[in-house]
DNA sequence: GCAATAAACTAGCGAGCGATATTAAATTGA
DNA sequence: TCAATTTAATATCGCTCGCTAGTTTATTGC
């Protein structure tokens, strides 16, 4: 699924010049750092190496090949969130490594600062209202990954049956896309740190055991 | 400054057709939704009802304006923020104030949602650089606005004098901007607003009495 | 009324956009 | 060796981009 497999014989033709896999991976570096309305499929040939018609025979077109750099970028650099949901085992263990695992990421990347899909198409030209709109769900999908890890908590009893599990996974996905934003900005990775702790500090069971005082 | 004056005689040649400020508004309205890169000139001569020169002769060249609309944004619809920090009597009012302020804008504002600074221009070409430098120039100014507020509180007992107030405004920013993203992907206003609650928990006094507790 | 002034519109600039028809090059099967 | 097959590069396509030179229209001062 990655690569063309090396067992099966050669095809007939030429063969081709352009790999796939690294061709993809500089185009997620660039549409990561200039976004897609940023990006042209000249900048992108540059880069790749090639001519237009070649990577249009491999991806198809510049919404396809974005499609493909945010679902690349998903199992990479912004595979932290899952593996974390997945790996850890405690549900506030998994949001602290997700905090953490996205200041590494955006303020630390390999070139660009910022999530691919926090920082991604959010306003745009209306006649590329779809693209916009698959970012938006994958966002979507992402707090609702979130949330089900906190529904498994709250069933667990590491939450209290009555936490607001939605309003807690939206909270924490939106210091995220905050985290994003900032560490674009320059914000520095030892203030985006200290950011993450008061984050961190209202996490509910930190809490629960009386009521919010009023100032 | 905001209009020419009636009091002035009226110059010489051709009146203006074009009011000024109405066009500006029509600006600030397609450049929220669409982005600075997402709307093009033949969009805002349109939406005016002009033709490009008289563009040109009022507002100069695309940057201008743009940057003409987010002065009038921060004036406007974005004026929440500084408001409450000034009105408020303590920080912590102008925290909340802030949030629901946010909320009321980014999900229930003229046609767009979300945050015209927070959700514009992060990622774009290298020939918008300067563009997108003003922007996040902005975005560091309002918190660094919200850090002045905080550090107010410091000095008058609100907030411990140890409070990281940096930590605290770019914590807060954060939420905003996660907001003005979400708000965009169609999160409803109901766990906008709960969402805002779990953030507003995480205010330092409500937790200063004692250690956090580990989970 | 008429020159001066200023803003409006018509028309189109050069450049870049995403995408492709056409041709040349490289490999396999017979 | 040579037809078949597949990809790569050349050379654009039609369109839109931000922007403007040149002309027309509306108003004021005299």
């Amino acid at each position: 699924m990655v690569t063309t497999k090396t067992i099966a014989k050669r095809p007939r033709g030429r063969p081709r010049a352009l790999d796939r896999d690294e061709a993809l991976e500089t185009a997620l570096r660039l549409f990561w750092r200039r976004g897609y309305e940023g990006t042209s499929i000249a900048d992108l040939t540059e880069a790749m190496g090639v001519t237009p018609p070649s990577l249009y025979t491999v991806f198809g077109s510049k919404e396809q090949l974005y499609r493909e750099a945010l679902d690349r970028y998903g199992a990479t650099y912004g595979s932290f969130a899952q593996r974390a949901l997945a790996e850890e085992p405690s549900a506030r263990r998994a949001v602290e490594r997700i905090l953490r695992g996205a200041i590494e990421v955006y303020a630390e990347g390999p070139a660009p600062a910022g999530c691919m899909l926090a920082s991604g198409v959010v306003a745009c030209a209306p006649e590329h209202a779809s693209v916009a709109a698959d970012v938006a769900r994958r966002r979507l999908a992402t707090i609702a990954a979130i949330k089900a890890r906190f529904d498994r908590a709250a069933s667990e009893g590491e939450l209290a049956p009555s936490t607001d599990t939605q309003a807690l996974a939206s909270y924490y996905a939106a210091v995220v896309q905050g985290l994003s934003i900032q560490a674009r900005d320059g914000v520095s990775r030892k203030v985006l740190d200290a950011l993450a702790d008061v984050a961190l500090s209202a996490w509910p069971s930190s809490r629960a055991d009386r009521p919010a005082p009023s100032p």
